[in-house]
RNA sequence: GCCGCGUUCGUCUAGGGGUCUAGGACGCCGCCCUUUCACGGCGGUAGCACGGGUUCGAAUCCCGUACGCGGUACCA
């Protein structure tokens, strides 16, 4: 194909990554890489206020964790470059200027008060949303209402203007987007856009108009939020004689509650809402890219599992939804039971051995890898391995309330001390899992109870909870003298 | 307010005029497996927002209404 496909992911450093943003990357890199074409990162720091320094160092690594590899980008520099809109001021500057020779678009001198002001009237006199439109521009200070002479003095004098786009009093901006279908806006809705800021960065609008067509990108894929600003961007496209890329507007993530999925609300729910946070809770970058993914598109059967490459293979942007998708946290969390439970012990090994670091316990490989093997398949989240099986680690400080009182009866401590007696006669090459049960079970044979009523009491005395893996394997992995030494001081504490 | 976009089980979705007594997944509930907790297996629960058309026939097409969401900045 001689117009290979190129697409751009179009972050700006104003904070760390966002789990819709880390979606939208992903629609883009599923498209292009479907079509054989180049994913691109683009750094859009235009706004110096909202700036955040380790920002753009978090979207990277973010995109890396979740295996979205750019071809080009910071870091990986073409001729397309460079990446950061910042670096390329010039470039906006200088199309700003020849929308101006044109006729579409102007010098305007007004000062925030000025606009507030205009505004204040406006809203006074019965106009809802007060906008610096072809009516209002025509009672303010630009190159449209100045005289010549004195635009020219005030631009050589320094004074500080921003440049507007022209929009038309009535015209119909219509275009087809390629999730929606055709979509159409009256320009009498739309206000005389800032281009170029004061402080001579151009604003989203302009730039990215300008980069997208810099760049030869054919297809622009972005949140719907982005939408009612698209009709500018067509103008834009055709002020400067060029020829828009095809158009997608992507549906929201929704919070459970409503609305955007917003750092607040978000919070409040309980999701995380940062890809940092993930990595850090150490879920499986599959396990969100494909439960990403599933929030508004599907290959149209009932595979609900794919690999990044399965996915590649099936994508297209017409089976994505139009609606916005509610975040589901629990899917989440089964896809990351799902692939955590795919994986291999020693895939996961470095990782849990990271957590056991943090924690402060030290265990040998194999040690670790056991415990893995145990705690797996009841677990959420790596870590969960080590947090809910401290036991493993070190002797309960406490027993679980509610287990004690459902196990520990009357008769208890004469049955557990029984066991205890049981096993400590087995040597320490005998203290294996199979033989443990098979004592188990001797004792309360002789004695006429069931299994559970030896059984989980001793489970209590040796995790301190009522829950877990096979009790016989922990008691084995723990060693015989560790488990004798918890039964025992569980039969002190909770009582003979 | 205005402009735009949207609306199938609680949630993500399949469906693009008859094959829909609407399929799958998560969740939830039950059963089986297991003398713990899980995993796994099996089964169940629950939905076409509403009102008009068009048509022999509509979840599917059209028009309204309602509701939701987005936008309305010298932010992206």
């Amino acid at each position: 194909m001689a117009d290979s496909t190129r697409v751009r992911f179009a972050p700006s450093p104003t904070g760390l990554l966002h789990i819709g943003g880390l979606r939208t990357a992903l629609y883009n890199y599923l498209f292009t890489k479907h079509h054989g074409g180049a994913f691109i990162v683009r750094i859009e720091d235009t706004d110096q206020s909202r700036y955040v320094e380790e920002a753009e160092q978090d979207i990277l690594d973010s995109l890396k964790w979740a295996g979205l590899n750019w071809d080009e980008g910071p870091g990986t520099e073409s001729a397309y470059g460079p990446y950061h809109q910042s670096k390329r001021s010039e470039l906006y500057k200088k199309y700003a200027e020849q929308l101006i020779a044109d006729g579409y678009a102007y010098y305007a001198f007004d000062t925030t008060e000025d606009i507030e002001q205009m505004r204040e009237r406006l809203k006074k006199s019965g106009n809802p949303s007060p906008k610096y439109d072809s009516i209002t521009r025509q009672s303010m200070k630009n190159s449209l209402t100045l005289p010549q002479d004195e635009v020219k003095r005030r631009l050589e004098a320094g004074d500080e203007y921003v440049v507007r786009l022209k929009v038309p009093r009535k015209e119909t901006v219509r275009f087809t987007d390629i999730i929606r279908g055709v979509v159409s806006f009256d320009t009498q809705g739309l206000d005389d856009q800032v281009l170029l800021k004061s402080d001579g960065l151009p604003t989203y609008h302009l730039a990215n108009v300008v980069d997208d067509h810099e760049m030869g990108i054919t297809h622009v894929i972005r949140g719907e939020e982005w939408l009612s600003s698209a009709p500018k961007h067509m103008l834009l496209y055709q002020y400067l004689g060029w020829e828009a890329p095809e158009m997608a507007h992507l549906p929201l993530i929704m919070s459970p509650s409503g609305g955007k999925l917003s750092k607040r609300k978000a919070e409040q729910e309980g999701i995380p809402i940062n890809v940092r946070d993930y990595i850090q809770q150490d879920y499986e970058p599959e396990a969100v890219i494909n439960f990403l993914a599933y929030l508004g598109w599907g290959p149209g059967d009932d595979r609900e599992v794919m690999t990044l490459d399965e996915m590649i293979k099936e994508f297209s942007l017409d089976r994505v939804s139009k609606a916005g998708a509610v975040f589901n946290f629990k899917k989440l969390t089964w896809y990351n039971e799902h692939y955590m439970r795919e994986k291999s012990d020693d895939e996961l090994l470095p990782r849990i051995k990271k957590v056991a670091e943090k924690e402060g316990y030290e265990a040998s490989d194999d040690y670790l890898k056991t415990i893995l093997g145990l705690m797996r398949d009841r677990v959420s989240r790596l870590p969960e391995v080590i947090e809910l099986g401290r036991y493993f680690f070190e002797a309960p400080a406490e027993y679980d309330e509610k287990s004690t009182k459902k196990s520990w009866k009357e008769q208890t401590p004469a049955l557990v001390q029984k066991y205890l007696d049981e096993i400590s006669r087995l040597g320490e090459s005998d203290f294996k899992a199979a033989t443990l049960k098979e004592k188990l079970s001797e004792v309360i044979e002789a004695e006429g109870v069931g299994f559970g009523k030896l059984m989980l009491p001793v489970r209590v005395s040796v995790t301190g909870m009522g829950f877990g893996p096979d009790l016989f394997e922990t008691m084995e992995l723990l060693g015989k003298e560790e488990t004798e030494s918890r039964i025992q001081k569980a039969l002190e504490v909770l009582g003979k």
